[in-house]
This record gives structure tokens, sequence and C-alpha cells, in this order.
DNA sequence: TTAGAGTCTGAAAGCGCTTTCAAAGCAGCA
DNA sequence: TGCTGCTTTGAAAGCGCTTTCAGACTCTAA
């Protein structure tokens, strides 16, 4: 590109902005003044003229990649902000270097629960200047799988995946192309990191809460056992109930997919059974949210006559009626720290965010059982 | 840049796949073949090896833009098939091409009303190899047009702007330089689809619903006056109001900010200035859960004393206690549609989207007024 | 003084694709 | 037969940035 066309139709450098620079009219003002009329965006070529420097030396000062002189790097600044220059994270992405963007794998996007991580993660990568890609798999292994293939192809920097059907192993194998951040596992590897919430703790301290005052025959509506995350909660329940010295009783499980929907249905399943219960402890809110619609319709109060609590403590517990008693899960932290971790793997540190442990937040859901 | 390298170190064209194809061993297999060792990604330049054309011709096959010889076709198709190339959106988006890509600005992505949109948004843009680029505008102008802006820099082929705070003219601006859909405004203009769901319909409809059950005092709480949907869904109120020869009185509008606890709180201030009425219609539905916890505080039974009726119809309505009568708001269709009409723009068309009418949909939260 | 070792910088080669531009091939027509 | 006008195709020039390579200096050590 031997300065074949050196268009300088009347547009005379530093005409821009106050003239701070002598912007030096002996070096080449190039194709950049033209460029800049047409489209009114700027490129790192017209900084680099504007700053009379090479666009390598431009793109040094703005990766941070050599040591450059002061008195070029602040020639340079002065350029970039008096142009107004913005890198183009496309050209970024091709030239082989990041593309500030990471493809989050989500399976319901409209989910209160996802909704909270998703925001979580946004505010967290945009404070940086990255920006989130979300995908949704559809609680559906070959969807993920397609689903990581596309933000690869889009050349994420890296990958967060908020829980899912897709394996460790697939997990692990990915994760060495490419950083991943995974919630509700527990498997690490290299460039995988995964963020942990206590399931188990939780689940526990839910039916412990119930135990404690007073109620013997505790149901459980669980979510799909093929969730690690279920089978922690369910584990949890169990635990609780073999402290307290009470038995597990299958009859007072009934499975549910988190749902709410499927929460209404396992209350009646319960009922019809007839099977007696003085409370419920559902592995999900929107599964208690259901499960509450459920023992209204049957004309049953909560927590009159069944005490209900439920799990993750989403944006709608506080405004149910009655408030849901629930165990505290932080989404938006959860969001927040995972985009934290993927920001530490991307400069090459190991993350060390950890999730905070389960807390029982204690509304009106629930309450003392009756003597008998 | 005349060939100098030539590196053809070893590596054999059409040793890829099967070898369906002849590959032509006469034909230039260049450092295509290399390229695919150390990345296992396909390039269309080693698709156009393979064939044994000019890469212009495979980019033409893949965009369709002129005409190519059939057994051309045939061969490049056969050997995309074979090599299993994919393209890459990053460099389609630096040449200028589309990224497909298209931004959407949103509030709140945790809301359940968003959160339903971007569903729909996804669903549709990813059937046909988009993908949806999230951005939160946080209620503030100034934040929504830093918003578009990064949406630009990052090369989207169009915006979508879910409601938000930006003028028209200044979304009109926008438009021209990129296609626009937007929501919650009537004014189109060259680039820009309004994509209008009646909320004066929707807010009289409510009204009405409510009037017909014998309701006489019906309170009204509003989302922020500022917002034009809020504007609409008032106007509707008071238009029902008018149409039962009833006047409307300031005393019973309390102004919310669409969310659950100004719900909540506009009830109690209601309640506080001791003004009768025997129904309440709360300009969303997070404002009618808000209401509804508010009453169940004064121990008021919805909807035994008072009837609550909300407008969106958001996922939670239906497992609300008692499940809440509103008004249905298509959020998941909003979304696919102004996905469709993004699509639309993009393919040069006009849209012709258009969102269904309002309806109201009855539940258990509202009730006929008690004789007096 | 000079070779050797660093620094700092610019030229130039890509990244993988799109899009001119022009050449080549081939009808159609005078 | 010679020319025009059309269609199909490939070469090559970017898009805006990163990164390698090597040149130009400056500073030490011998």
């Amino acid at each position: 590109m031997k300065t074949k066309t050196e268009t300088r139709v009347g547009a005379r450098p530093g005409q821009t902005g106050e003239p701070a620079m002598p912007a030096r009219p002996g070096q080449p003002g190039k194709r950049a003044a033209a460029a800049a009329r047409d489209s009114g965006k700027v490129t790192l070529e017209m900084v680099a003229a504007a700053a009379a420097v090479s666009p390598s030396t431009v793109s040094r000062i703005l990766n941070g990649t050599a040591v450059v002189a002061d008195e070029k790097r602040a020639a340079v600044d002065e350029a970039i902000a008096r142009l107004g220059f913005v890198p183009n994270p496309v050209a970024r992405g091709l030239a082989g270097g990041r593309t500030l963007s990471v493809g989050v794998v989500t399976q319901a996007i409209d989910s209160p629960f996802y909704g909270g991580a998703l925001r979580g993660i946004e505010d967290e990568l945009s404070r940086v200047g990255y920006s989130p890609l979300f995908v949704s798999g559809h609680w559906n292994a070959a969807h993920e799988a397609r689903c990581i293939e596309t933000l690869r192809s889009r050349r994420v920097d890296g990958i967060i995946v908020l829980t899912g059907r897709l394996s460790d192993n697939a997990l692990a194998a990915h994760a060495q192309h490419q950083p991943m951040v995974v919630t509700g596992r527990k498997r690490k590897a290299p460039g995988l990191y995964a963020l942990h919430f206590d399931n188990f703790e939780g689940g526990r301290l839910a039916t412990h809460h119930l135990l404690s005052l007073g109620h013997r025959r505790i149901a459980f509506i669980s979510g799909d056992p093929r969730h690690p995350d279920a089978k922690e909660r369910l584990r949890g329940y169990r635990a609780a109930l073999e402290a307290a010295g009470l038995a597990y009783e299958q009859a007072l499980v009934v499975p549910g997919q988190y749902t709410e929907d499927s929460g209404r249905m396992a209350v009646e399943r319960l009922l019809d059974s007839r099977e007696a219960f003085t409370a419920i402890f559902a592995a999900n809110d929107q599964m208690a949210f259901g499960a509450a619609l459920g023992l209204h319709r049957r004309n049953l109060h909560v927590p009159g006559d069944v005490s209900l609590v439920g799990f993750d403590d989403v944006a709608g517990a506080v405004f149910a009626i009655p408030p849901l008693s629930t165990v505290h899960h932080p989404v938006y932290e959860l969001g927040q720290m995972a985009a934290t971790a993927m920001l530490q793997l991307l400069a090459g540190e190991t993350p060390t965010v950890m999730l905070p442990a389960p807390r029982f937040i204690v509304r009106e859901s629930s309450r003392r059982a009756a003597v008998r």
C-alpha cells in the first residue's frame, strides 16, 4: 500500500479539535483524513497519523504489549482522546487478539433464577469493557454443545456455563481450548473453574428449619434427579432428617421439574396419596410457588395448615403471599463471581472467588407445627 | 504477496477426509492444509482449494452474491460438507459484511417482563443463524446511548430497543445508520420499525372489567409517567371511567415505578389516605404483586375485600395467590416479532408484523363488588 | 574504541472473509 | 469475420487491528 492514492482533498490534519498537538504537517495524513469524512469512524491508523507514530506503536500502547517512550505515549493518548478513538473489537478479534466478549450458556434466559445471574455477569463484565453473549441451552446437552460451538465460532474469549447438562468430561475437554467457568459443579481442571454453591448444606438448612419448628412429617418436592444440584438438595434433606433421628420416607418425596407447574402437580400427588405431612420443602422457589397454589386450591393454608419453604430466594419470594421462607442463593453474586473468575482466568491468574455459604431466610410461609 | 512462502511442508491436500473429490493435485494446496493442522479450523480458502476454485467463488456461493456454474457450486458444496466448514462471523464482520448479530437494548435483563421478550428474540434469531447481543440500559437515557455505541462498535447488523428512555428523535437519528426496531413506540421512520402494543386499550379493558363487576371506586397504581406506555395505560383507565359516566379522581391514582415494592408502597399510601375503594388496577403485574402483599399486611383479602387486576400477564401471574386477573401482553411474541421485523429490515423488506390486540384474562383476583 | 546486549520503533505480514476490477469466454449481430 | 455486450471467474485489495521481524539506537563491558 505505498501511498497510492494520497487523498488529501482539503482535509488538513489537526482540524478536528483544539490544536493542542502541533500534528507535524510534514508527517503523512494519508487516507486517514478521508476515511474520517465518510464514516465518522476513527481507526487506529488515524490515531497513529495524528500522533506521528506507527500503528504498531499505537497498538502497543493500547494493549500494553511493550514499553513505549513517554513522549510518544503522551502524544498517542492525546490523539486518542481528541479523535475519540474506540478500538474495533471485531478487528481485534480477527487479528487473533481477544474479542473482549465471553459466551454465557444459560438454560432459560427468562427464568427468575438465571435472570439474576445474567445481570450479575453483565454488570461485572461491562465494568471492564467485556460483553457477554448469551445463548440458551434449553436443558439439552446436545443443544448446549451446539451453543458452545456457536460461541467458539464467534471467537469469544471464554465461556461461562450456568449449570447445564453437559458432562464434566465434555466441559473439561472444551476447557483445553478455551477458559471456562462453570457453576453448579465441583470438578475443576486446567482452564476450568467451577463455582460451587453448597446445595447440600442449603437443603440441610431448610429441612433443619422445619424440624426446629417441630415438624416431623416433611414432604420434599425434588428437582430433576439428573441435575447435580437437585441431588445435593435431596441429600441435604435426608441428612437433616437423619440427624434428627427421623427415617427417610420415600412416600414423602415427589419429583418435580423445577417449574411452578410441576410444583403444583407434585402437591396434588402428595395430597392424593393421603400421606400425612405438616410441611413441604420444595427444591426451588418456583416449585414452592406452584405448591402454594396447589394447596390454595385445596383450601389448605400456608402456613396455617402446612408450612412451606423453598430454595433460591428468587426476586419474587419476598412478594409471595405469604412471603416465602427459603434458602438464600446469591444468584446475582453468582453471576458476578462467575464473571470475575472468567476475567481472572483470562488474565492468566487462578481464580479464587468462592460463593458464600447458604443462609436460610425465615419469612412467613413457615410456622411452628401444631401440637397434637 | 506473490507466493513468496509456498509452505508445503509435507501436507498433501485431500488428506482431510474421505477422498471423494479428486482434489486436483495440480491446483495449489498452499498454506491451507498447513493451517488445518494447527487449529482444526477450516477456512474458506481451504474450501476453495479443495474444490479447485477461487476464494471469491466460494464466497459468492456462500452469500448468493452472483451466479455460479452448477458444477462449481456442486464441488464447493461438497467440499464444504466434507471439510465441515463454518464461516467465521468475525472475519465476515470485519470484511464489511454482516456480523449476523443484532444488538438488543433492554432495561433489566432479569425482569419477568423483559425475560420473556429476550427469549422470543433469541429463539427467532437463532433459527436463522443470527445471535442477539444483550445490553442493559438500566432505565437511563445516557446509559442507553452508550449501549447503542457499544453495539455499533461491535458491528451488529441492527439494533432492537425494548422500550427505553431514548427520545424518538435520537432513535430515528440512529436508524439512519442502522436498521432499528423499537417497542413501546409508535413513531416510525426510515429504517425504524416501531412495534406497538395497544396499552391504551389494555388499560381500558382492565378498568372496564372491574367496572363490569360493579366496582365504582377503582384505584389506579400508575407507572412512571415519563414512560409512554405508562401514560397510555392511565389514559385507558380514564377513558373507561368516562365511558361509564364516572369522574376521574386524582386521589385514587398513585404513582409507582413498575417494581413490586413501589406497588406495595402505593397501596400503603392509598390505605393511609383513607380514600374508599373496592378495587385496584395496577399498571403492571409486578406492582400488582406488591400491592397484594401490601393488602395482605393490612389483613385485607384479595378478592374478598379488594379486587386486584394487573397488566402484562407475566409468567408468575398464573401462580400468584390468588391467580391474578390481568391484561395479557404477549411478551414472548413481542420478542419474536421484534426479531422478525429486524430480519425483514435486514433483508430490505418492509416489516409487516403487528402485535395482537390486548385481551383481558379473568382469573381469581377480581370479583363482583359487594352490594352496599 | 569496539563488540555485544539491550531498548524502542516501524514496516509489513497476516487474521478470514467480501468486494471491486478486469480478464476470459461466448453469444449475437451486422 | 469482426465487434459488441453479457456472463462467469479469479486476482487482489482491503476491513482495522496484532504481532513478528529486523533496523536503529543507546548503553555496557572488554
